[in-house]
DNA sequence: ATAAAAATAGGTATTTATACCTATTTTTTG
DNA sequence: CAAAAAATAGGTATAAATACCTATTTTTAT
């Protein structure tokens, strides 16, 4: 094994930098083709040199990890992306990953962890820490919620929002359902007392928290 | 251990619950109290003796499975309930325990795994198949899907799009914004345009889909 | 530097949703 | 069986969204 795997990083945390520098240069097969502390100089250098695998950063001064990842993916479909981040919120997590990132793993993550996670994604496989993965189902189905606070729909006001959702106006749920749009519209009235939001936008929301659509 | 775990089964395949009991009958630490084929059966079952745990199909004459563990939670909330079934859709995985299951399985499963998942959910804790955890976390990070299809929203039209899933009203974005209310309007036609969609419904749905929205 | 895209704003009309009522019939439930 | 809840429907307004235009200014990209 001669080639080593090129790896730049974009973190605006000296200490970060160093410290990866210490651990990666004990690598033989692993070396830093470039550091860089904020998008502009991340996109100059990349210019210059692709490096392999990609460490990144999700806050940075400028552009944002995710809208950086979002042009090096655009750009570069090569380069291999890894979030190296202290975000351990779910919702990062899939962001991150949408927007063309192969791996997410915390800053507060072992060595080794680190550099399994580079040799992955460098093979154009994905890497989740394992921590984060349990994460992310326990906020899938966050199982058992609190059943006193969740409102009491009735089936045909279930049913009525499956169609809202489903982008009906309440003139064609009317039709659909051969009975008055009147009728319909005081369903809504009634949804929109129940599940405490003020328009559709909130009864497509609840909905989908609810389960009842997609 | 001289207490066994009393087990009920759901189901209205005779062939699954003869082979349930071949199973169960095989375990000293286990009993079968019940079997019943459809919804009614089993609610007046369970009125008479509850079980520690109920294994639960999906698919059932009558109520569904995701109805009757509702009823089940509410009424006995020591029963622990296992899915059992043949939906390996996340979509369903997500309702049955939102409904209050603590646990879901397979019928592909082998038998030690249903063992394992009974004593688990019976002990108060949840039991998810590794199959399944493995497609939760697929289905919820579909990562880099088809950038090609993903529709180019200018960075004004992201943030009112997050505005109108946030239950604004075109008016209360303008005010918020320091422009028009004819500029919100205009912004929001031009999302319909590029998302495909006709109305609010539709633009909160597709909002959550890319990620800019929860 | 120039072209393209984005953000801005207005005119005008129609459709849909929201709000607050009353009231009858049907279904559920104790 | 009686009471409660759900589903039905109408009256009447107003607020908001949708549709289809034109047009200017500002920003981005080649």
């Amino acid at each position: 094994m001669d080639i080593k795997i090129k790896i730049a990083i974009a973190d605006d945390h000296p200490l970060v930098i160093s410290g990866l520098h210490h651990i990666l240069n004990n690598c033989p097969d692993m070396e830093i083709t470039g550091s860089y502390a904020n998008g502009d100089e991340l996109l100059a250098g990349i210019a210059k040199v692709q490096p392999d695998v990609l460490l990144l950063d999700i806050q940075m001064p400028g552009q944002t990890g995710d809208e950086l990842a979002e042009i090096i993916c655009e750009k570069y479909p090569d380069v291999r992306m890894l979030a190296l981040t202290n975000q351990d919120n779910v919702f990062y997590i899939k962001n991150m990953l949408r927007k063309g990132v192969d791996g997410y793993i915390l800053k507060t993550t072992g060595e080794e962890i680190l550099l399994e996670a580079i040799r992955t994604v460098n093979k154009g496989e994905q890497y989740i820490e394992t921590g984060l993965q349990e994460k992310i189902i326990q906020d899938t189905l966050q199982a058992k919620k609190d059943l006193s606070a969740d409102p009491v729909l009735s089936r045909r006001e279930k049913e009525i929002l499956r169609y809202i959702a489903a982008d009906l106006t309440s003139q064609e749920i009317a039709d659909k359902l051969f009975v008055s749009k009147r009728t319909i519209d005081n369903h809504r009235m009634s949804l929109l007392l129940k599940l405490g939001v003020k328009n559709v936008a909130g009864l497509v929301k609840k909905g989908i928290q609810l389960g009842l659509i997609e």
